[in-house]
RNA sequence: GCCGAUGUAGCUCAGGGGUAGAGCGCUUCCUUGGUAAGGAAGAGGUCACGAGUUCAAUUCUCGUCAUCGGCUCCA
């Protein structure tokens, strides 16, 4: 007999041989019925490969990441088998799973293109093979058998990604008279696979890179059952609802222009009003932090960038150099802020006793983006950073990284901004001639930056080998409405710049030494962040950001001047009122200003003209009684300030 | 930049080889009202742009541009 240790520590003795689902059995039927793979000492097996020796499991039904890759990966091969039967002598790249379902790299025979039109049929053929219940199964082959299978089926792909491969641990997979290399694990067999949507269809090189052969690239989901996908679709059309260019139409926050240019976003009078709001307030968080607001021009002699290096590293993918009529002068777009910070740094000499010298600038830069790469607000040619330089002395390095998590911290707070991740990125310690930079100053910024993290309790992941090329990073990410990650708030660290601008302080010990530089941008860049607080938001900004805070909903004409009168009130007490003067009646003025997204609603006619009063509505909540102007007014300002209480404590 | 799809009124979208439609919005008039759509009339389009096929193209074909979904890239 062999022990087989459940999650709980429980320990339950059974043959060896015994497989995952005959365990799953021996627990309940009910659980046979939802397991879809097991763990088997950390390693994720077919819920049919006998366990031969003791272990310690973890059963995986949907509900768990691994039960869904598993039951992901297995649909990625009933969609191959589907295509094959339609297409047969397609080559297969590869086919994995992603986070809502799976995808499959075809190259199908003789330059046979596939269009969305052709997906139907392919679904259909998958939940036919599907109800085949052809069992799915493994089987162990050598690396020669493995290149000569596919060699005769002519699959490069497959040829490429076994060569790749140490013998002895390949497996081919089974079902029907379908066949894939795969480490899987895999379904018992296909009948688990209910409803199929195969959602998009694209373009994709080889193995990520450009220069290869283009495959097609299907993308799919599958569920257990079909109300699963029902349920799938409607959250899709929920989100698309939430999508920043739609809502940023919607609410003429911004707009483009093809007379403008591509990816040069124009804020439209809310939408600067919002972006405006968001910058006042970095404004004096970073004043209270002590960061000092720079203006830089928006060009930069070519040789300023060829100091920094991001012209010998970018200039070739930037926009153009501008040349002057005469002289031959040359001149950038300015990509990044940083080059004109430092030489505001070094327009005077600075002692040990300056620093940290916090310089903060809302600079506008300009970057070449490729022209299928721009989407909305979040990905453009000219944008906005909230970019400040720290330029402080090595051992203030960690101090000051915790004070920028601070100012992080208290914006995603008055945002409500907690689905949050942070990575911090780290060289990769096999590759360090890729960096620049002593080992010693490398470590102490990594070490600063993780200590940091941990003693502000930050939740973070670690990725190796993602560091900028001159300095570690710790990023702040937020995924929009349909679950795409964007990065937003950055901290990088930077010893490369100070010196390559030969930049200085005078120590303590009379002497000259190079200070550290910390790039970091609580926003990101203005274009992105507001575009991802739409979609966090859905367009229901908070109080105290939102372009218009109160609509006055005068009852009738005849009220319109006691409106203008609740309006100037308001104003005087900084609260952004409007009034709906139109002629209509008081229910469609409701609904039109509901559908608005704007926070309160004043009703105003004869009863509150006479008593100096406005009946306040809620937005999405309704009727909230009378109040006095005033007492409307302190109570506006209250919740505002209570919105922002992470900057006022 | 690459692959695929899409482009009709301010917005959302229908239509289709014979000179273009709806709803919302907009304008004017009537109505002056109490917590999610009052009524009537009217204006508004080079059917993205360019070429080709045709007696005739918004519709079919090709090209260009833009947008959308991906890929690559992102200081």
């Amino acid at each position: 007999m062999i022990k087989i240790t459940l999650p709980d520590n429980s320990v339950k003795e059974f043959e060896p041989g015994v497989t995952g689902f005959e365990i799953a059995r021996s627990i309940s039927n009910r659980l046979a019925k939802d397991v879809l793979s097991i763990s088997v000492n950390g390693q994720v097996w077919d819920l049919t490969r006998p366990i031969k020796e003791d272990a310690s499991i973890k059963l995986h039904t949907w509900d768990d990441r691994e039960g869904k890759e598993t039951f992901w990966h297995s649909s990625a091969h009933l969609m191959a088998e589907a295509i094959e039967f339609f297409y047969p002598g397609t080559k297969f790249g590869i086919g994995p799973t992603v986070d809502n379902g799976f995808y499959y790299d075809v190259d199908l025979p003789d330059g046979k293109v596939l269009s969305d039109k052709d997906l139907p049929q392919i679904e259909k053929k998958m939940i036919e093979l599907a109800r085949e219940k052809n069992d799915i199964v493994r089987q162990e082959i050598s690396k020669a058998d493995a290149l000569k299978t596919y060699t005769e089926k002519g699959d490069p792909y497959k040829q490429e990604l076994i060569s790749e491969l140490e013998d002895g641990t390949i497996t081919l997979y089974n079902q029907g008279n379908f066949t894939d290399l795969c480490r899987g694990p895999h379904l018992p067999n296909t009948s688990y696979i209910k409803a199929v949507k195969l959602t998009s269809i694209a373009g994709a090189y080889w193995r990520g890179d450009e220069h290869n052969q283009m495959l097609t690239r299907i993308y799919g989901i599958t569920f257990p059952k079909q109300k699963m996908l029902e349920e799938y679709l409607v959250m899709l059309e929920e989100a698309k609802k939430r999508d920043h260019r739609k809502i940023g139409k919607e609410m003429e926050l911004f707009t483009f222009s093809q007379r403008v240019g591509l990816g040069l976003p124009l804020w439209l009078p809310k939408g600067a009003m919002l972006r405006d709001q968001l910058e006042q307030f970095l404004k004096k968080v970073q004043k209270k932090f002590g960061y000092e607001q720079v203006i830089t021009p928006h060009i930069g002699d070519v040789n300023l960038y060829k100091t920094s290096g991001h012209f010998q590293k970018y200039g070739a993918d930037s926009f153009q150099p501008i040349h002057t009529p005469a002289d031959g002068e040359e001149y950038l777009l300015k990509p990044m802020n940083c080059p004109h910070h430092c030489e505001i740094y070094s327009s005077k000499p600075h002692s040990y006793k300056d620093l940290p010298v916090r310089m903060a600038e809302f600079g506008t830069v300009y970057r070449y983006e490729q022209s299928g790469e721009l989407h909305g607000l979040t990905r453009v040619r000219g944008f906005t950073q909230d970019d400040a330089h720290i330029f402080c002395r090595p051992d203030q390095l960690k101090e000051e990284f915790l004070k920028v998590i601070d100012i992080i911290f208290i914006i995603f707070k008055a945002l409500d901004f907690k689905d949050y991740t942070a990575q911090i990125s780290l060289r990769d310690p096999k590759n360090k001639e890729k960096y620049i930079g002593s080992d010693e100053n490398w470590e102490k910024a990594e070490r600063a930056i993780i200590e940091a993290c941990d003693e502000k309790g930050l939740n973070t992941v670690t990725e190796l080998g993602e560091a900028a090329f001159y300095g570690p990073k710790l990023d702040f990410m937020i995924k929009d409405a349909l679950g795409r990650s964007w990065q937003l708030g950055t901290i990088q660290v930077d010893y490369n710049l100070p010196e390559r601008f030969e930049l200085e302080y005078i120590g303590a010990d009379d002497k000259r030494h190079r200070p550290v530089m910390i790039h970091r941008a609580p926003f990101g860049s203005m274009e992105r962040f507001v575009a991802v607080l739409i979609e966090h938001t859905a367009g229901k900004f908070p109080l105290w950001l939102t372009p218009e805070q109160v609509v006055i909903l005068p009852i009738s004409e005849k009220y319109n001047d006691y409106a203008q009168k609740v309006s100037e009130s308001l104003n005087n007490s900084d609260i952004r009122a409007i009034i709906d003067e139109r002629n209509e009646k008081i229910g469609r003025k409701i609904r039109d200003n509901e559908l608005k997204r704007i926070p309160y609603l004043l009703i105003v006619g004869e009863k509150e003209m006479e008593e100096n009063t406005v009946s306040v509505r809620r937005q999405g909540e309704g009727d909230k009684g009378t109040m006095q102007l005033d007492e409307f007014a302190d109570f506006v300002n209250k919740e505002v300030r209570e919105q922002l209480s992470a900057f006022y404590s």
